[in-house]
DNA sequence: TAAAATTAGTTAGTCGGCTAACTAAAAAAT
DNA sequence: ATTTTTTAGTTAGCCGACTAACTAATTTTA
């Protein structure tokens, strides 16, 4: 990596552990037949199962036309499954397969390996400075 | 959004911010023609103009096939050109056009924007130790 | 010097993410 | 009750990013 004035910033830096971050995940993911950013998604419905898509938006906080593509991937590998709602025909409903379930116990762990990965090093206060911190520039952004 | 066990983590903040902050920035970014990565690549080109499609890839730290697709597309929207190298008839030499350099200036503005945006209502010494924390937590993935 | 190994890039195919334009169904308004 | 508006999802097309398989050129090495 070429070292620059921008190297030094923030925006530099969570690109840079995002995208490593996402690399790891992947690599860990893979191996269950999830992709990265399937995860988020299978995680949700291991909260509420059965919820529409728009619901999945709402969770995941991304467009229509992404969920609506990932799902069909995610049907087509058994991951979930696509029902019809019967009382609003315009509403599916999104549904855990047996596999699902298994790659909700895989992804947790993934993270949690990412998680102490991330962290290692830092002590509680700092772990505690760090999330305040974000919690901050999220705010931030979100205004 | 909704809340869960994982809305406290440090990876769920991460991709929430980056992915803000990404929109927030191809959104500044598409007024000037350029989309949401080509910048680090035309700001690399600003430090050294010419540099090979390996040299990019070492400095942005992608795949060959990510920059070399992204390279075709700038070229068809006029933001660099490809020059085949004369002593290895491999290498292809990136060059910045005045479109491109006219780009830069843009981008670096946005980065500015995002930067302070991001940082908003962090006092400095919060800032120091926020990329304390961050420098800690790329060197603990990258090993 | 000729064969083998490395290096530089490209192409094909996949996925997540986006916007824009669209269909279909339900709800609201007239 | 019919028209209008809103809501739910899909499709097409774009971009960044990845892997895997490939071509072509340069080095190494035998």
């Amino acid at each position: 990596m070429r070292e620059g004035p921008h190297t030094d910033s923030v925006g530099y830096y969570f690109i840079k552990i995002c995208k490593t971050r996402r690399n790891k995940a992947n690599e860990m993911l893979v191996k269950y037949g999830i992709h990265a950013g399937q995860d988020v998604l299978l995680y949700y419905l291991s909260l509420e199962d059965g919820q529409t898509v728009s619901q999945l938006v709402a969770d995941i906080n991304v467009q229509h036309a992404t969920i609506s593509n990932m799902i069909n991937r995610m049907v087509a590998n058994n991951l979930v499954k696509k029902v019809k709602d019967k009382k609003d025909a315009r509403v599916s409903r999104i549904f855990l397969t047996e596999k699902g379930e298994e790659a909700v116990v895989k992804l947790k762990k993934v993270w949690q390996i990412l998680e102490s990965q991330t962290l290692d090093g830092l002590s509680e206060e700092e772990v505690i400075v760090l999330k305040r911190l974000l919690k901050k520039m999220l705010t931030n952004f979100e205004k």
